[in-house]
DNA sequence: AGCACGCCGACT
DNA sequence: GTCGGCGTGCTC
């Protein structure tokens, strides 16, 4: 008889030990009884010797034939587990394929990824083959694993410097890693890729089907393939060995998760680098400011990129002051229009960015002041005038757009806080001749949609392109040469303490939008142009802004000076949410009391925004020197606190949102 | 997460 | 008396 500890898939933080009459493989999914039902559960280990505490019960049956992951892999799985306390058995239900094919498949016959024969030759700059040297160079490099952070600005070449140490990496028969913030931006990138190797190319995101990412999972893990490129969920990858794990776009706050498992794929990336001795190339035009301050510290190599491979120049910039400018209609200043008009006369492509959907943030009563909102959330309802419907960005309550004031029954309803569909509606007036196109999470639902748009555009058949954030992402415009900013404060305001920095690299990548020829120009309109995440924009200045940001890091006391934790709690009783975390409070003092940790707490309080979905909502944050102190507190706390039957608690290391 | 156990109020 | 409310604790 074997004996095997299983992590079911159920939110308890042990293994538990079942038997079984077969050799099963560390890795294999199971179907166990648990107390009076049926569970799956992954094997984690195996024991000869028989539990004495307990009684043990049989294994039901081993599901599929394929083990999902190795010791190696596991030891990684089960660091996740643990640094964001998550169960261990519910985070590998979540990262494994759950759907397993009922016909039998063999990958005998699957050719390994190796470099292409045929390989296009790449011709380097002088400071593109140093890079190359640098991150290549075991002398340069830290004593255990060599991290980088590869910084240069778009258009540099970053992308073919790390193609060329992939290269390096298959030719030694050890595997690769490359993430990047979209899904959309996987296609492109296997484009580029694919001249330069043959065979196995896997592909891991969300979209992908259900037997497709069974198929490339058992691959990967069989070393059938060693280029494994996707979003933030390819960090799985269950390879036997990974000698290079790429991050593109490493500020992107996509890389965070923002449910169940909250983790960051750039920090697991730096951890997964360090267990398999990989380089770890963290890529970015904008660096974030703590991987910027850790290559400053010396943790990674700094390898720049400063110009631009095809020599082209950055645009000129005109600063529209909201406060006092002339205005031709509610979000155009006559110095935009004109702008746009002469781009327009000479038929160029030109981008409109807005950071936010729909036609308005909401809608407002001249009479009494009541502002549309949400029954179920403490929010305003946005305005989706195509869809002739009001919307909820959080819990996606959809209504009519009303004609009169619920509150005082007055027809004098507004609209307040523009959106792309109110520019796309202006710019429609202004310019009636001009061909427009919207893209935003709204307009571009479905696969096929935004490789359309993106045709069209390259095909020249749109002059305008109106657009959020979706714009700055990776996409290129090569005939766009002029990039009007409709109001770059949006992002300025969120109770959040990045929302300096999401300002800076959002006027950065969308004003890098507009380089692409020499006559580039950028109209950023702003009600306060002079504050320093704007201006250091404008100026190109990254490490300006860096040095500003990090000074008012330090002051407040946030990362990189200290660690955060957000726990959040919810309940559909607000006195349950309340009262909960105030008892977790008092028990977390008492640990920090207890074992002299260098930890702050902060609440408890409303989360920022207070209700969703009826459910009232508080949150505690930690702030912490030590990793390893908010690790052990985190770990003592969730033993010990006993949570109300309707509290849901969630746990988030190094939070991105406190929402 | 389920599911059972058990301790208290209220009701044919 | 006993039915059922839900708070508590366990699952190999």
């Amino acid at each position: 008889m074997y004996y095997y500890h299983v992590a079911p898939s159920r939110p308890f933080m042990d293994t538990l030990t079942y038997e079984s009459e077969e050799l099963i493989p560390i890795g294999c999914r199971v179907e166990i009884p648990i107390g009076k039902s049926k569970g799956f559960g992954f094997v984690v280990e195996q024991q000869k010797v028989k539990p004495v505490d307990f009684e043990t019960r049989k294994i039901i049956k081993v599901n599929g034939e394929h083990s999902f992951f190795n010791k190696e892999n596991l030891n990684f799985y089960k660091w996740v587990s643990e640094y964001y306390h998550y169960p261990l058995g519910e985070t590998l239900s979540l990262i494994i394929p759950s759907f397993i094919p009922k016909r039998k498949k063999t990958f005998e016959d699957v050719e390994k990824t190796y470099v292409s024969q045929d390989d296009p030759l790449v011709d380097f700059t002088e400071e593109q083959k140093e890079a190359e040297r640098i991150i290549l160079d075991p002398h340069t490099q830290n004593t255990y694993s060599s991290r980088n952070l590869l910084h240069g600005v778009t258009g540099s070449g970053k992308t073919e410097v790390y193609i060329e140490i992939a290269k390096e990496t298959i030719k030694n028969k050890r595997g690769v890693i490359i993430i990047v913030p979209e899904i959309a931006l996987t296609p492109q990138l296997i484009n580029r890729i694919s001249a330069h190797f043959k065979g196995e190319i896997s592909v891991i995101h969300s979209e992908i089907s259900r037997a497709k990412k069974y198929e490339t999972w058992i691959k990967l893990s069989g070393g059938k393939s060693l280029l494994c490129i996707g979003a933030r969920s390819a960090i799985f990858s269950p390879m036997p060995d990974i000698g290079l794990i790429v991050v593109d776009e490493e500020q992107d706050s996509s890389y965070k998760q923002d449910d169940r498992l909250r983790y960051n794929a750039r920090d697991l990336a730096l951890v997964l680098g360090k267990q398999y001795d990989a380089r770890v190339i963290l890529s970015s035009a904008t660096p974030s400011v703590e991987t910027y301050h850790n290559a400053k510290e010396k943790k990674y190599s700094y390898v720049t990129l400063r110009n631009r491979v095809r020599g082209l120049c950055l645009p000129k910039t005109i600063i529209v002051d909201l406060k006092k400018a002339d205005m031709v209609s509610e979000n155009f200043s006559t110095e935009m229009v004109k702008n746009i008009k002469n781009a327009l006369d000479k038929k160029e492509q030109i981008i409109l960015y807005l950071n936010r959907r729909g036609y308005s943030n909401t809608i407002i009563c001249k009479a009494c002041g009541t502002r549309v909102s949400c029954p179920r959330c403490s929010i305003t309802l946005t305005e989706h005038k195509n869809k002739k419907i009001m919307l909820c960005h959080y819990c996606g309550f959809e209504r009519d757009i009303p004609n009169y004031c619920s509150a005082c029954k007055s027809h004098s309803l507004y609209p307040v806080g523009s959106g792309t569909e109110k520019i796309y509606e202006e710019i429609e007036t202004l310019f009636p001749e001009a061909r427009i196109a919207r893209m935003d999470s709204d307009s571009i639902k479905g696969k096929k949609s935004l490789g359309d748009i993106l045709k069209k555009i390259a095909d020249k058949k749109v002059d305008i392109i109106v657009g959020t954030q979706l714009l700055g992402k990776g996409h290129d415009f090569p005939e766009v040469t002029m990039v009007g900013i409709i109001n770059a404060d949006v992002t300025l305001h969120l109770p959040d303490f990045r929302s300096a920095e999401k300002t800076f690299h959002q006027v950065m990548q969308v004003s890098g939008r507009a380089g692409r020829m020499c006559q580039g120009l950028v109209v950023l309109q702003s009600y306060i142009p002079e504050h320093f995440a704007i201006q250091n924009a404008i100026k190109n200045d990254y490490d300006g802004f860096y040095s500003e940001e990090l000074t008012n890091r330090k002051e407040v006391l946030y990362p990189p000076f200290v660690n955060l934790v957000d726990i959040k709690f919810s309940s559909n009783s607000k006195d349950i949410s309340f009262k909960s975390a105030k008892l977790a409070h008092e028990a977390i003092q008492k640990i920090i009391k207890a074992k002299k940790m260098n930890v702050i707490t902060l609440g408890p309080t409303p989360s920022p925004i207070p209700v969703i979905n009826n459910r009232y909502r508080h949150h505690i944050v930690l702030k912490g020197k030590s990793r390893s102190d908010l690790n052990s507190l985190l770990k003592i706390f969730n033993q010990e606190y006993k949570k109300h039957k309707s509290l849901r608690l969630s746990i988030d290391v190094d939070p991105y949102s406190f929402i």
